[in-house]
RNA sequence: GGGCGGUUGGCUCAGCGGUAGAGCACUCGCUUCACACGCGAGGGGUCACAGGUUCGAAUCCUGUACCGCCCA
């Protein structure tokens, strides 16, 4: 069998990708084995892959292959969210497009046109995941308006609206005037920007009264909204403002009309806003309405829901204009009436809308409402009794906090894209929801209330309000089912720090409100891609990173490796090629490798008895049905050092990745392949290999730990694993058992002193200039006994003698000397600085090590086993050292010229 | 204003109480029969700053500076 001499994942990954992108993963609710449950966070339906989705997944597919492996019964499930505002927003501009609006549509055939165009682009994100190489579990694939999430959502509002958990009312809220629709808080960005504040001058009925904060028989009031004065209720002052003191209670004209306002006091007045005087409007500001509330004001309204003014109260020449318009039409009027008394530039911290950027409208209206606190307390219960572990943990106390001081959240949307609230309307005013016990039944159709003209609410949830079951409802739940039995509770969630609140903690409150119990034990929070500036990636921007980008010239594995090794301790994660590459080099090695496997295994003579696992093996290659190398083929082996070098290593690292992957820490876990297989094994077992004609034994130890490597690597690398594996062991290395520690020890001291020997032996080379093809003649002083000298011979290309050499260049490791007789032209000046160098580093560890010793504080205090460590150390050192200054001192004889 | 994260070699980042690490970049030498997506050797860091705790601090505590994020 022949490997090709590069590992090329375009040749490899679509055979897989086709595999796994079936029923491979299918998780049994029957199976007796331990269950794992991790949900995807669902990505936007019409959307394309992102970095998020790209991170979020590799890892969870990472953590859910080696479950797998360790003999857990996983499930992973994928699926997407309709995500009802932005869907909606990119269809209808497709419709403008066109010159239509969906309202000219109508209701019914924007939706077939929306269903339409998720038919269209809606598998492409499904496509795009398949790519990552993702161990999904595809036969249960879910989307957030499949009939049976929706009966979950629906559920969901019928049984909160019958606990009182969710009301209708009005209140202020987020209006976006682009989209038509109202918005949760969560929606609303803040964002600094400058702007002008306005100083107006509201005048006194009674113009004798004494100056306040401006000229004679005025008040000024300062404010960033001029054009929302029509609608002015009151001026507002601090109580114990002494400047207002006179005239609490009395009135002032609204400029530019004929209507007169109380002037009142508030504690919630900033005196030192602006000139201390606020104007109350409280149909446009969220504190102001409560202000106007305590106060028994009214609420009059004059900006209308395109963001235009409104109203009998507003001047003729203003109306219908665009509110950013109608400021500046305000501010010419109030200036050519002398009523402006001054412009100040303002900083404002701006409420945006997340979705389409334009600056969200405080509106007063009437909508659905979750009373949130309830819900929250469930959950904050939770968290006292540890119910749940955050990764990393400081985001327990940022959710807990914010459960802690929560509004009530708006999950009414005025869109057609999403699920319509099931709430029905009377001519007489009354709501009627559902009632419990038929929860599913539209109230038109129930006995009692036949004959009653009904009319549904004619809005949709918020999207997140059926996101929030997902972990829930993508198992069957409110049925109960096999599904919902055996993986709920999820065993994990993962997903990015930045919708802690938006989705995190709202499925907390679904699950504690709906089924007592938290949806997951454990949370995973990973850091944010940024770009490699280290500024978030978005749209406006354009710094936007494509992860089929990374697929296409990277391949999945490297992304893979990439992605996890650069997602370190919940850290944003700037983006940097040189990982991807590293990724991509890596895997090459690792084909590589196998590849040098597979030739050196040819040496095995015919005529050898081969012990019958590597026997069954030869046979299986040249037939083309490779086998496995089970654990039994090890016993009665006879091993020499780097074999069980290797082994232990191989033994320790598993120990250190199962460490890793409890922790949930897969940047080690990454780390920890990277160098038990490019350092341990590529760079010291296989040289070792190499050294001599192959051996039954070897041979056995070598496949047997590469197929343990192409295990341990599986779920990071999928790809590259699988096709090895097959082609190697015959094996389907995703449903292989993940490997155990073995009981191997002993040889790690010796070959790693070998490996420092050897690294001088090569120095010693590179200093005197050799040809890879000379041999280095080599003079060792120390205890040899039972040493490995064949091994260093080899490793090093070297030849060891005996005898004193003459001449030469020589280097001091832990516990040798070793010397190479001169040849050719070596600097022996800069030798002999280096050495110096080397000497004075070595002098600054002994000193340190020495007066540590001779402290008392520290022979007293330190852990004994410190002690006996740092005294070997120190006799370590010390033999250096007198060791190096007699080479040096020789040096200074000119014994090596 | 409150909270959180960061500051380690030229770059991007690990390490988070006991001898400073990786990848890339850099220098030198290599078509050594798996890999030049490679091999071997080498140079390069007072771990932001100031105090403190400790036998011992890049690592723990306090403060300062700067960068970034979240909440109000």
């Amino acid at each position: 069998m022949e490997l090709a001499k590069a590992f090329d994942p375009k040749l490899v990954e679509p055979k897989w990708v086709a595999r796994w992108g079936g029923v491979a993963f299918r998780a049994d609710p029957t199976s007796p084995k331990e269950p794992f449950a991790v949900v995807m966070p669902p990505p936007n339906v019409t959307g394309d892959l992102h970095l998020g989705h790209a991170l979020d997944n590799t890892i969870i597919d990472v953590l859910a292959r080696q479950r797998r492996m360790a003999g857990c019964e996983v499930l992973y499930l994928p699926g997407t969210d309709h995500a009802g505002i932005s869907t909606q927003v990119v269809v209808e501009r497709e419709l403008a497009a066109e010159g239509v609006s969906r309202h000219q549509l109508g209701r019914e055939a924007f939706l077939e046109r929306v269903w339409d165009w998720r038919a269209r682009s809606g598998g492409r994100i499904s496509l795009q995941l398949r790519r990552l190489g993702l161990s999904c579990d595809w036969s249960r694939e879910r989307f957030t308006l499949d009939s049976g999430l929706s009966r979950a959502v629906r559920y969901q509002f019928v049984a909160l609206y019958h606990r009182g958990l969710i009301y209708r009312g009005e209140r202020m809220v987020n209006w976006d005037p682009k989209a038509q629709t109202t918005l949760s808080d969560l929606e609303v960005e803040r964002e600094e920007r400058s702007g002008q504040m306005y100083l107006l001058r509201y005048l006194l009925e009674d113009p004798t009264l004494p100056l306040s904060n401006g000229g004679a028989g005025e008040i000024l009031v300062a404010t960033v909204r001029p054009e929302t004065i029509f609608a002015d209720q009151a001026i507002a002052v601090h109580p114990r403002d002494p400047r207002f003191a006179h005239l609490i209670g009395r009135s002032a004209k609204i400029p530019l009309t004929d209507r007169w306002i109380p002037i009142l006091s508030d504690p919630r007045v900033d005196p030192d806003f602006g000139v201390g005087a606020l104007k109350i409007t409280p149909a446009h500001d969220p504190t102001d309405y409560e202000i106007g509330r305590d106060h028994g004001l009214g609420h009059p309204s004059v900006i209308d829901l395109e963001g235009r003014m409104c109203s009998e109260l507003v001047p003729g020449f203003l109306r219908g204009l665009d509110r950013f318009e109608a400021r500046s039409r305000v501010v010419e009027a109030l200036g050519a009436a002398g009523l402006l008394q001054e412009t100040r530039p303002h900083r404002a911290a701006l409420a945006v809308s997340e979705r389409t950027g334009v600056v969200v409208e405080p509106l007063l209206s009437t909508q659905w409402f979750v009373r949130t606190e309830p819900l929250a307390q469930l959950v904050l219960g939770g968290l006292d009794r540890g119910d749940m572990t955050f990764v990393p943990e400081r985001w327990l106390k940022v959710d807990r906090d914010w459960l802690t001081s929560l509004r009530d959240w708006n999950i009414s949307r005025q869109l057609w894209w999403g699920h319509r609230i099931p709430a029905w309307y009377a001519p007489d005013g009354t709501v009627h929801v559902p009632p419990m016990d038929r929860w599913e039944t539209d109230p038109p159709e129930l006995p009692e209330l036949a004959g009653v003209a009904l009319v549904q609410d004619p809005d949709v949830f918020d999207t997140w309000f059926s996101s929030n079951l997902w972990p829930m409802s993508t198992l069957g739940w409110p049925d109960p089912s096999q599904d919902f039995a055996r993986f709920y509770p999820n065993a994990l969630l993962v997903t990015g720090y930045d919708i802690l609140f938006f989705w995190v903690a709202r499925m907390q409150m679904a699950g504690y409100g709906l089924t007592g119990s938290s949806p997951f034990p454990r949370v995973l929070l990973h850091g944010l891609y940024l770009d490699r500036n280290g500024q978030k990636m978005s749209k406006s921007k354009r710094n936007g990173i494509d992860p089929l980008d990374l697929l296409d010239s990277y391949g999945a594995d490297a992304t893979r490796f990439a992605l996890v090794a650069l997602a370190t301790g919940g850290q944003d994660i700037r983006h940097d090629p040189r990982r991807f590459e590293q990724g991509q080099h890596f895997a090459n090695k690792v084909w590589n490798v196998s590849r040098f496997a597979l030739r050196k295994l040819e040496e095995l003579a015919d005529a050898t008895p081969l012990p019958p696992a590597l026997a069954a093996w030869r046979v299986g290659i040249e037939l083309g049905r490779p086998s496995s190398i089970p654990e039994q083929a090890l016993e009665g082996l006879e091993l020499e050092l780097a074999d069980r070098w290797v082994l232990e290593r191989l033994s320790s690292a598993v120990a250190e990745l199962d460490a890793g992957y409890a922790a949930l820490d897969l940047a080690k876990v990454a780390q920890l392949l990277y160098r038990l297989v490019w350092e341990d094994f590529c760079d010291w077992y296989v040289e070792v290999v190499k050294l001599t004609p192959l051996l039954p034994a070897r041979a056995t130890v070598l496949l047997y730990v590469l197929e343990r490597l192409l295990r341990l690597l599986h779920p990071v690398m999928p790809f590259l694993t699988a096709e090895l594996s097959e082609a190697l062991f015959g094996t389907d290395v995703a449903q292989a058992p993940w490997p155990s520690q073995l009981a191997v020890s002993g040889a790690s001291e010796l070959f790693t002193q070998l490996q420092a020997v050897v690294a001088a032996a090569r120095n010693l080379r590179s200093e005197l200039g050799l040809a890879p093809g000379d041999r280095l003649s080599l003079h060792l002083e120390g205890e040899l006994g039972a040493w490995p000298v064949t091994l260093l011979e080899g490793l090093a290309r070297a030849e060891v003698e005996v005898g004193a050499p003459g001449p030469s260049l020589a280097q001091v490791v832990s516990g040798f000397t070793l010397r190479a007789p001169l040849r050719g032209q070596v600097d022996l000046g800069a030798w002999a600085e280096k050495q110096r160098r080397r000497l004075s580093q070595l002098q600054a560890q002994l000193r340190t090590s020495q007066q540590r010793l001779s402290s008392p504080d520290f022979l007293d205090k330190a852990p004994s086993q410190r002690v006996a460590e740092e005294r070997a150390r120190l006799e370590d050192l010390s033999a250096q050292d007198q060791r190096l200054r007699a080479l040096l001192s020789e040096l200074g004889e000119g014994n090596l010229a």
